[in-house]
DNA sequence: ATTACTAAAAGACGAGTAA
DNA sequence: TTTACTCGTCTTTTAGTAA
Protein backbone atom coordinates (compact mmCIF):
# COMPACT_ATOMS: atom_id res chain seq x y z
CA UNK A 1 0.00 0.00 0.00
CA UNK A 2 1.34 3.42 -0.60
CA UNK A 3 1.09 5.72 1.93
CA UNK A 4 -0.20 9.42 1.49
CA UNK A 5 3.38 10.71 2.30
CA UNK A 6 5.01 8.52 0.19
CA UNK A 7 2.98 9.91 -2.60
CA UNK A 8 3.45 13.67 -1.25
CA UNK A 9 7.13 13.25 -1.61
CA UNK A 10 6.86 11.16 -5.34
CA UNK A 11 4.93 14.10 -6.59
CA UNK A 12 7.65 16.67 -4.74
CA UNK A 13 10.18 14.78 -6.91
CA UNK A 14 7.78 14.53 -10.41
CA UNK A 15 7.55 18.39 -10.01
CA UNK A 16 11.29 18.67 -9.93
CA UNK A 17 11.31 16.61 -13.39
CA UNK A 18 11.36 13.30 -12.38
CA UNK A 19 8.90 12.03 -14.58
CA UNK A 20 10.92 13.40 -17.67
CA UNK A 21 14.45 11.95 -16.68
CA UNK A 22 16.79 11.43 -13.72
CA UNK A 23 16.64 14.47 -11.05
CA UNK A 24 19.60 15.08 -9.17
CA UNK A 25 18.86 15.62 -5.25
CA UNK A 26 20.20 15.61 -1.67
CA UNK A 27 18.38 14.32 1.08
CA UNK A 28 18.92 17.62 2.51
CA UNK A 29 17.43 19.05 -0.51
CA UNK A 30 14.41 16.86 -0.81
CA UNK A 31 13.89 17.04 2.84
CA UNK A 32 13.54 21.18 2.57
CA UNK A 33 11.46 20.86 0.01
CA UNK A 34 8.93 18.83 1.81
CA UNK A 35 9.49 20.68 5.41
CA UNK A 36 11.15 17.20 7.04
CA UNK A 37 14.71 16.31 8.14
CA UNK A 38 17.22 14.39 5.64
CA UNK A 39 17.12 11.20 7.74
CA UNK A 40 13.19 10.99 7.16
CA UNK A 41 13.41 12.11 3.05
CA UNK A 42 16.35 9.41 3.03
CA UNK A 43 14.01 7.07 4.65
CA UNK A 44 10.87 8.38 1.99
CA UNK A 45 13.49 7.53 -0.97
CA UNK A 46 14.45 3.93 0.49
CA UNK A 47 11.22 2.81 0.82
CA UNK A 48 9.66 4.09 -2.63
CA UNK A 49 12.57 2.33 -4.07
CA UNK A 50 11.55 -0.82 -2.04
CA UNK A 51 8.28 -0.20 -3.77
CA UNK A 52 9.74 0.27 -7.19
CA UNK A 53 8.25 3.64 -7.63
CA UNK A 54 11.10 5.05 -8.41
CA UNK A 55 14.92 3.89 -8.89
CA UNK A 56 18.18 5.44 -7.67
CA UNK A 57 21.67 5.99 -8.36
CA UNK A 58 23.38 6.80 -5.55
CA UNK A 59 26.52 8.30 -5.12
CA UNK A 60 28.87 10.02 -2.72
CA UNK A 61 27.59 13.93 -3.09
CA UNK A 62 24.13 13.34 -3.42
CA UNK A 63 21.89 10.81 -5.83
CA UNK A 64 19.97 10.60 -9.31
CA UNK A 65 16.49 9.75 -8.88
CA UNK A 66 13.92 8.94 -11.67
CA UNK A 67 9.87 8.04 -11.77
CA UNK A 68 9.48 4.29 -12.71
CA UNK A 69 6.38 3.38 -14.86
CA UNK A 70 4.87 2.36 -11.60
CA UNK A 71 5.03 5.50 -9.62
CA UNK A 72 3.78 7.34 -12.91
CA UNK A 73 1.04 5.24 -12.69
CA UNK A 74 0.46 6.17 -9.29
CA UNK A 75 0.79 9.47 -9.73
CA UNK A 76 -1.71 9.51 -12.38
CA UNK A 77 -4.37 8.10 -10.49
CA UNK A 78 -4.35 10.76 -8.24
CA UNK A 79 -4.25 13.21 -11.16
CA UNK A 80 -7.41 11.25 -12.23
CA UNK A 81 -8.96 11.66 -8.71
CA UNK A 82 -8.07 15.83 -8.86
CA UNK A 83 -9.16 15.83 -12.24
CA UNK A 84 -12.61 13.91 -11.09
CA UNK A 85 -13.21 16.81 -8.48
CA UNK A 86 -12.53 19.85 -10.22
CA UNK A 87 -14.07 18.97 -13.70
CA UNK A 88 -17.56 18.13 -12.94
CA UNK A 89 -16.98 21.32 -10.79
CA UNK A 90 -19.97 23.73 -10.88
CA UNK A 91 -22.16 20.97 -12.06
CA UNK A 92 -24.03 21.56 -9.32
CA UNK A 93 -24.39 22.52 -5.64
CA UNK A 94 -26.67 20.86 -3.13
CA UNK A 95 -27.78 22.35 0.37
CA UNK A 96 -29.71 21.25 3.10
CA UNK A 97 -32.13 23.19 5.61
CA UNK A 98 -35.25 22.78 7.12
CA UNK A 99 -38.93 25.04 6.37
CA UNK A 100 -38.87 27.90 8.86
CA UNK A 101 -41.25 30.96 8.97
CA UNK A 102 -41.06 33.67 7.18
CA UNK A 103 -42.08 37.56 8.24
CA UNK A 104 -44.36 36.96 5.61
CA UNK A 105 -43.18 40.29 3.42
CA UNK A 106 -41.88 37.71 0.66
CA UNK A 107 -45.94 37.94 -0.32
CA UNK A 108 -46.09 41.73 -0.90
CA UNK A 109 -42.57 42.23 -2.59
CA UNK A 110 -43.53 38.79 -4.85
CA UNK A 111 -47.12 40.90 -6.13
CA UNK A 112 -45.30 43.86 -7.50
CA UNK A 113 -45.20 44.48 -11.25
CA UNK A 114 -41.81 45.44 -11.81
CA UNK A 115 -40.19 42.28 -9.57
CA UNK A 116 -43.07 39.77 -11.14
CA UNK A 117 -41.67 40.97 -14.47
CA UNK A 118 -38.18 40.61 -14.20
CA UNK A 119 -38.82 36.91 -12.32
CA UNK A 120 -40.45 35.93 -15.37
CA UNK A 121 -37.32 36.96 -17.58
CA UNK A 122 -34.77 35.79 -15.74
CA UNK A 123 -36.27 32.50 -14.37
CA UNK A 124 -38.89 31.72 -16.89
CA UNK A 125 -41.72 31.45 -14.42
CA UNK A 126 -44.36 33.83 -12.48
CA UNK A 127 -43.56 33.21 -9.14
CA UNK A 128 -46.49 32.24 -6.45
CA UNK A 129 -46.54 35.17 -3.99
CA UNK A 130 -44.64 34.15 -1.14
CA UNK A 131 -41.45 32.59 -0.20
CA UNK A 132 -40.08 29.88 1.45
CA UNK A 133 -37.90 30.53 3.53
CA UNK A 134 -35.10 27.77 4.46
CA UNK A 135 -32.20 27.74 7.17
CA UNK A 136 -29.34 26.04 5.67
CA UNK A 137 -27.79 23.82 8.23
CA UNK A 138 -24.40 24.92 9.75
CA UNK A 139 -22.41 22.38 7.97
CA UNK A 140 -24.10 23.67 4.63
CA UNK A 141 -22.71 27.25 5.43
CA UNK A 142 -19.64 26.38 3.54
CA UNK A 143 -21.25 25.27 0.10
CA UNK A 144 -23.70 28.41 0.79
CA UNK A 145 -20.80 31.06 0.83
CA UNK A 146 -19.31 29.26 -2.14
CA UNK A 147 -23.00 30.23 -3.85
CA UNK A 148 -21.82 33.25 -3.64
CA UNK A 149 -19.13 32.86 -6.50
CA UNK A 150 -21.57 31.80 -9.08
CA UNK A 151 -23.39 34.03 -11.51
CA UNK A 152 -26.17 35.43 -9.91
CA UNK A 153 -28.33 37.71 -12.05
CA UNK A 154 -29.57 41.38 -10.73
CA UNK A 155 -32.88 42.16 -10.35
CA UNK A 156 -33.28 45.93 -10.61
CA UNK A 157 -35.02 48.01 -7.86
CA UNK A 158 -37.69 50.92 -8.51
CA UNK A 159 -39.72 53.72 -7.90
CA UNK A 160 -43.71 53.61 -7.27
CA UNK A 161 -46.09 55.28 -5.37
CA UNK A 162 -43.40 57.55 -3.75
CA UNK A 163 -41.46 54.54 -2.60
CA UNK A 164 -38.01 53.01 -3.28
CA UNK A 165 -38.12 49.63 -3.72
CA UNK A 166 -34.31 47.88 -3.33
CA UNK A 167 -32.90 45.48 -5.95
CA UNK A 168 -31.65 41.86 -5.16
CA UNK A 169 -29.92 39.13 -7.10
CA UNK A 170 -31.30 36.17 -7.98
CA UNK A 171 -30.01 32.40 -8.75
CA UNK A 172 -31.96 29.58 -10.18
CA UNK A 173 -32.46 26.63 -7.97
CA UNK A 174 -34.15 23.43 -8.27
CA UNK A 175 -35.90 21.75 -4.96
CA UNK A 176 -37.21 18.38 -5.60
CA UNK A 177 -39.30 18.29 -9.17
CA UNK A 178 -40.17 22.35 -8.96
CA UNK A 179 -37.42 24.52 -10.81
CA UNK A 180 -37.42 27.76 -8.30
CA UNK A 181 -34.54 30.92 -7.61
CA UNK A 182 -32.97 32.12 -4.68
CA UNK A 183 -33.68 35.20 -3.91
CA UNK A 184 -31.11 37.76 -1.87
CA UNK A 185 -32.24 41.11 -1.11
CA UNK A 186 -30.10 44.24 -1.81
CA UNK A 187 -26.32 43.67 -3.29
CA UNK A 188 -24.85 42.18 0.45
CA UNK A 189 -21.90 39.32 -0.15
CA UNK A 190 -21.77 38.06 3.29
CA UNK A 191 -23.72 34.75 3.49
CA UNK A 192 -26.87 34.30 5.63
CA UNK A 193 -28.37 30.91 6.98
CA UNK A 194 -31.34 31.68 5.89
CA UNK A 195 -32.42 31.34 1.85
CA UNK A 196 -35.38 32.70 0.51
CA UNK A 197 -36.73 30.33 -2.59
CA UNK A 198 -39.52 31.82 -4.62
CA UNK A 199 -41.03 29.28 -6.83
CA UNK A 200 -43.86 29.24 -9.88
CA UNK A 201 -46.28 27.03 -7.63
CA UNK A 202 -46.38 27.07 -3.39
CA UNK A 203 -43.92 24.56 -1.90
CA UNK A 204 -45.46 24.20 1.33
CA UNK A 205 -48.57 23.38 -0.31
CA UNK A 206 -47.02 21.54 -3.10
CA UNK A 207 -45.04 19.25 -0.92
CA UNK A 208 -46.81 19.56 1.99
CA UNK A 209 -44.26 21.12 4.30
CA UNK A 210 -44.11 22.38 7.46
CA UNK A 211 -41.93 24.08 9.78
CA UNK A 212 -38.68 21.54 10.65
CA UNK A 213 -38.94 20.14 7.36
CA UNK A 214 -35.96 18.75 5.73
CA UNK A 215 -35.75 19.96 2.02
CA UNK A 216 -32.58 19.74 -0.61
CA UNK A 217 -31.76 23.07 -2.23
CA UNK A 218 -30.09 22.13 -5.95
CA UNK A 219 -28.45 24.76 -8.09
CA UNK A 220 -27.10 23.58 -11.32
CA UNK A 221 -25.87 26.29 -13.24
CA UNK B 1 0.69 23.26 8.46
CA UNK B 2 -1.34 20.88 6.60
CA UNK B 3 -0.05 16.72 6.53
CA UNK B 4 -0.24 14.73 3.60
CA UNK B 5 -2.76 12.13 5.19
CA UNK B 6 -5.47 15.01 6.01
CA UNK B 7 -4.95 15.94 2.43
CA UNK B 8 -5.74 12.84 0.78
CA UNK B 9 -8.49 12.45 3.67
CA UNK B 10 -9.76 16.16 2.44
CA UNK B 11 -9.56 14.96 -1.22
CA UNK B 12 -11.08 11.63 -0.47
CA UNK B 13 -14.32 13.54 1.14
CA UNK B 14 -13.92 16.03 -2.19
CA UNK B 15 -14.32 12.85 -4.77
CA UNK B 16 -17.74 11.99 -2.69
CA UNK B 17 -18.86 15.27 -3.18
CA UNK B 18 -17.91 17.40 -0.66
CA UNK B 19 -16.93 20.75 -2.66
CA UNK B 20 -20.66 20.78 -3.89
CA UNK B 21 -22.52 20.73 -0.90
CA UNK B 22 -22.41 18.57 2.22
CA UNK B 23 -21.48 14.88 2.57
CA UNK B 24 -22.84 11.84 4.45
CA UNK B 25 -20.71 10.08 6.03
CA UNK B 26 -19.59 8.06 9.25
CA UNK B 27 -15.81 7.30 10.75
CA UNK B 28 -16.59 3.77 9.59
CA UNK B 29 -17.45 5.05 5.62
CA UNK B 30 -14.57 6.90 5.42
CA UNK B 31 -11.97 4.63 7.35
CA UNK B 32 -12.74 2.12 4.69
CA UNK B 33 -12.41 4.24 1.93
CA UNK B 34 -9.17 5.52 3.29
CA UNK B 35 -7.94 1.97 4.31
CA UNK B 36 -7.69 2.88 8.12
CA UNK B 37 -9.76 2.42 11.62
CA UNK B 38 -12.67 4.42 11.86
CA UNK B 39 -10.79 5.90 14.94
CA UNK B 40 -8.07 7.48 12.91
CA UNK B 41 -10.85 8.39 10.22
CA UNK B 42 -12.52 10.50 12.85
CA UNK B 43 -9.48 12.19 14.07
CA UNK B 44 -8.81 13.31 10.82
CA UNK B 45 -12.03 14.84 10.14
CA UNK B 46 -11.83 17.06 13.71
CA UNK B 47 -7.98 17.99 12.53
CA UNK B 48 -9.81 19.27 9.04
CA UNK B 49 -12.59 20.77 11.24
CA UNK B 50 -9.72 22.45 13.33
CA UNK B 51 -7.84 24.12 10.81
CA UNK B 52 -11.27 25.29 9.04
CA UNK B 53 -10.87 22.83 6.19
CA UNK B 54 -14.34 21.62 6.38
CA UNK B 55 -17.33 21.91 8.40
CA UNK B 56 -19.34 19.15 10.16
CA UNK B 57 -22.04 18.63 11.21
CA UNK B 58 -22.87 15.65 13.62
CA UNK B 59 -25.82 13.55 14.21
CA UNK B 60 -26.35 10.38 16.35
CA UNK B 61 -25.71 8.28 13.03
CA UNK B 62 -23.23 9.81 10.94
CA UNK B 63 -22.14 13.53 10.24
CA UNK B 64 -22.85 15.66 7.42
CA UNK B 65 -19.06 16.78 6.18
CA UNK B 66 -18.57 20.30 3.63
CA UNK B 67 -15.11 21.08 2.30
CA UNK B 68 -14.82 25.20 3.19
CA UNK B 69 -13.39 27.76 0.90
CA UNK B 70 -9.60 27.24 2.72
CA UNK B 71 -10.30 23.50 1.85
CA UNK B 72 -10.92 23.88 -1.33
CA UNK B 73 -7.79 26.01 -1.71
CA UNK B 74 -5.63 23.32 -0.53
CA UNK B 75 -6.96 20.92 -3.01
CA UNK B 76 -6.79 22.96 -6.21
CA UNK B 77 -2.81 23.81 -4.64
CA UNK B 78 -2.38 20.45 -5.20
CA UNK B 79 -4.78 20.04 -8.10
CA UNK B 80 -1.54 23.07 -9.92
CA UNK B 81 0.92 20.88 -8.67
CA UNK B 82 -0.52 17.51 -10.63
CA UNK B 83 -1.21 19.63 -13.96
CA UNK B 84 2.16 21.13 -13.58
CA UNK B 85 3.79 17.67 -13.94
CA UNK B 86 1.06 16.17 -16.72
CA UNK B 87 0.27 18.75 -19.07
CA UNK B 88 4.28 19.69 -19.51
CA UNK B 89 4.61 16.08 -20.19
CA UNK B 90 6.31 14.77 -23.33
CA UNK B 91 7.91 17.92 -23.17
CA UNK B 92 11.04 16.16 -23.09
CA UNK B 93 13.27 13.18 -21.65
CA UNK B 94 16.66 13.46 -20.44
CA UNK B 95 18.90 10.88 -20.13
CA UNK B 96 22.59 10.22 -19.05
CA UNK B 97 24.66 7.60 -19.63
CA UNK B 98 28.42 7.27 -20.79
CA UNK B 99 30.25 6.65 -23.97
CA UNK B 100 31.18 3.46 -24.92
CA UNK B 101 33.17 1.39 -27.69
CA UNK B 102 30.54 0.12 -30.21
CA UNK B 103 31.09 -3.45 -32.43
CA UNK B 104 32.14 -0.96 -34.92
CA UNK B 105 28.91 -2.67 -36.75
CA UNK B 106 27.34 1.16 -36.97
CA UNK B 107 29.75 2.39 -39.64
CA UNK B 108 28.82 -0.09 -41.78
CA UNK B 109 25.04 -0.17 -41.67
CA UNK B 110 25.25 3.97 -41.49
CA UNK B 111 27.14 3.73 -45.31
CA UNK B 112 24.66 1.52 -46.92
CA UNK B 113 22.17 4.03 -49.18
CA UNK B 114 18.53 2.48 -48.61
CA UNK B 115 19.11 3.08 -44.63
CA UNK B 116 21.18 6.54 -45.41
CA UNK B 117 18.31 7.49 -47.93
CA UNK B 118 15.26 6.86 -44.72
CA UNK B 119 17.68 8.67 -42.06
CA UNK B 120 17.92 11.78 -44.47
CA UNK B 121 13.75 11.52 -44.44
CA UNK B 122 13.06 10.94 -40.95
CA UNK B 123 15.75 13.08 -39.16
CA UNK B 124 16.44 15.75 -41.27
CA UNK B 125 20.35 14.81 -42.01
CA UNK B 126 22.38 12.74 -43.83
CA UNK B 127 24.15 10.62 -40.81
CA UNK B 128 27.83 10.07 -40.07
CA UNK B 129 29.16 6.91 -41.15
CA UNK B 130 29.26 5.44 -37.51
CA UNK B 131 27.21 5.35 -34.03
CA UNK B 132 28.07 6.50 -30.91
CA UNK B 133 27.33 3.75 -28.06
CA UNK B 134 26.22 5.04 -24.73
CA UNK B 135 25.52 2.84 -21.77
CA UNK B 136 22.53 4.45 -19.78
CA UNK B 137 23.07 4.53 -16.36
CA UNK B 138 21.18 2.40 -14.03
CA UNK B 139 18.92 5.15 -12.56
CA UNK B 140 17.75 6.34 -16.03
CA UNK B 141 16.84 2.85 -16.96
CA UNK B 142 13.11 3.58 -15.92
CA UNK B 143 13.33 7.11 -17.97
CA UNK B 144 15.01 4.81 -20.48
CA UNK B 145 11.65 2.40 -20.60
CA UNK B 146 9.61 5.26 -21.03
CA UNK B 147 10.97 6.14 -24.29
CA UNK B 148 9.62 2.96 -25.64
CA UNK B 149 5.94 5.05 -25.16
CA UNK B 150 7.06 7.40 -27.94
CA UNK B 151 6.49 7.36 -31.38
CA UNK B 152 9.47 5.89 -33.03
CA UNK B 153 9.54 6.21 -36.52
CA UNK B 154 9.96 2.70 -38.73
CA UNK B 155 13.01 2.42 -40.88
CA UNK B 156 12.25 -0.67 -43.30
CA UNK B 157 14.55 -3.20 -44.01
CA UNK B 158 15.60 -4.01 -47.47
CA UNK B 159 17.76 -6.86 -49.73
CA UNK B 160 20.70 -6.15 -51.33
CA UNK B 161 23.07 -8.29 -53.04
CA UNK B 162 21.53 -11.64 -51.87
CA UNK B 163 21.40 -10.57 -48.32
CA UNK B 164 18.57 -9.18 -45.80
CA UNK B 165 19.19 -6.12 -44.03
CA UNK B 166 16.75 -5.85 -40.85
CA UNK B 167 14.77 -3.12 -39.98
CA UNK B 168 14.63 -0.57 -37.47
CA UNK B 169 13.37 2.37 -35.39
CA UNK B 170 14.52 5.96 -34.33
CA UNK B 171 13.81 8.71 -32.41
CA UNK B 172 15.00 12.12 -33.13
CA UNK B 173 16.50 12.97 -30.20
CA UNK B 174 19.83 16.25 -29.36
CA UNK B 175 23.08 15.46 -27.79
CA UNK B 176 24.37 19.19 -27.00
CA UNK B 177 23.73 21.25 -29.36
CA UNK B 178 23.81 18.40 -32.07
CA UNK B 179 20.54 17.33 -33.31
CA UNK B 180 20.97 13.32 -33.22
CA UNK B 181 18.95 10.45 -33.67
CA UNK B 182 18.38 7.04 -31.47
CA UNK B 183 18.34 3.91 -33.52
CA UNK B 184 17.28 0.54 -32.36
CA UNK B 185 17.77 -2.16 -34.68
CA UNK B 186 14.61 -4.39 -35.17
CA UNK B 187 11.37 -4.40 -33.30
CA UNK B 188 12.33 -5.27 -30.13
CA UNK B 189 10.18 -3.39 -27.18
CA UNK B 190 12.35 -4.29 -24.41
CA UNK B 191 14.62 -2.12 -22.88
CA UNK B 192 18.62 -2.14 -23.16
CA UNK B 193 20.53 -0.16 -21.20
CA UNK B 194 22.74 0.53 -24.78
CA UNK B 195 21.49 3.00 -26.54
CA UNK B 196 22.76 3.71 -30.03
CA UNK B 197 22.98 7.31 -31.43
CA UNK B 198 23.47 8.79 -34.87
CA UNK B 199 24.13 12.12 -36.30
CA UNK B 200 25.56 14.18 -39.15
CA UNK B 201 29.04 14.41 -37.70
CA UNK B 202 31.27 12.41 -35.54
CA UNK B 203 30.09 13.15 -31.78
CA UNK B 204 33.14 11.39 -30.36
CA UNK B 205 35.29 14.10 -32.69
CA UNK B 206 32.71 17.10 -32.37
CA UNK B 207 33.30 17.31 -28.58
CA UNK B 208 35.81 15.22 -27.91
CA UNK B 209 34.52 12.39 -26.42
CA UNK B 210 36.55 9.51 -25.27
CA UNK B 211 35.30 6.02 -23.59
CA UNK B 212 33.63 6.80 -19.81
CA UNK B 213 32.57 10.36 -21.01
CA UNK B 214 29.08 11.14 -19.79
CA UNK B 215 26.95 12.69 -21.76
CA UNK B 216 23.13 13.45 -22.00
CA UNK B 217 20.62 13.08 -24.45
CA UNK B 218 17.73 14.34 -24.78
CA UNK B 219 14.65 13.81 -26.32
CA UNK B 220 11.82 16.44 -27.23
CA UNK B 221 8.69 14.83 -28.78
C1' DA C 1 -25.69 1.85 14.65
C1' DT C 2 -22.90 6.60 15.96
C1' DT C 3 -19.04 9.87 18.12
C1' DA C 4 -15.58 10.74 21.56
C1' DC C 5 -12.30 9.57 24.80
C1' DT C 6 -8.45 6.86 27.14
C1' DA C 7 -4.57 4.02 27.22
C1' DA C 8 -1.41 0.64 25.48
C1' DA C 9 1.14 -0.69 21.31
C1' DA C 10 3.17 0.46 17.11
C1' DG C 11 5.54 3.20 14.23
C1' DA C 12 7.76 7.44 12.67
C1' DC C 13 10.93 11.07 13.53
C1' DG C 14 15.32 13.16 13.94
C1' DA C 15 19.86 13.56 16.56
C1' DG C 16 24.06 11.33 16.55
C1' DT C 17 27.67 8.42 14.35
C1' DA C 18 30.35 6.07 10.85
C1' DA C 19 31.87 5.60 6.21
C1' DT D 1 29.50 17.66 1.96
C1' DT D 2 26.98 12.93 1.15
C1' DT D 3 24.22 8.17 2.55
C1' DA D 4 22.99 4.78 5.90
C1' DC D 5 22.47 3.17 10.24
C1' DT D 6 21.22 2.99 15.40
C1' DC D 7 18.74 4.57 19.25
C1' DG D 8 15.87 7.31 22.35
C1' DT D 9 11.77 10.08 22.07
C1' DC D 10 7.62 11.31 20.62
C1' DT D 11 3.66 10.96 17.75
C1' DT D 12 0.22 8.28 15.76
C1' DT D 13 -2.66 4.42 15.61
C1' DT D 14 -6.03 1.29 17.17
C1' DA D 15 -8.53 -1.46 20.66
C1' DG D 16 -11.59 -0.82 24.31
C1' DT D 17 -15.13 1.86 26.83
C1' DA D 18 -18.79 5.15 27.57
C1' DA D 19 -22.45 8.11 26.01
Amino acid sequence: MIMPEELQCLKTIAVMGGLKGQVFLSSQSLGGALGMSPQTAARRLQSLERKILLTRSVTPDGQYVTITRDGEEALRREYADYCRVFELEGSGFSLRGSVISGLGEGRYYMSLEPYVRQFVQVLGFEPFPGTLNIRIEPSGLAARKRLDQLEWIGIEGFVADGRTFGGARCLACRIRATPCGIIIPGRSHYPDDVLEIIAPVSLRDAYNLADGDEVEIEVTP
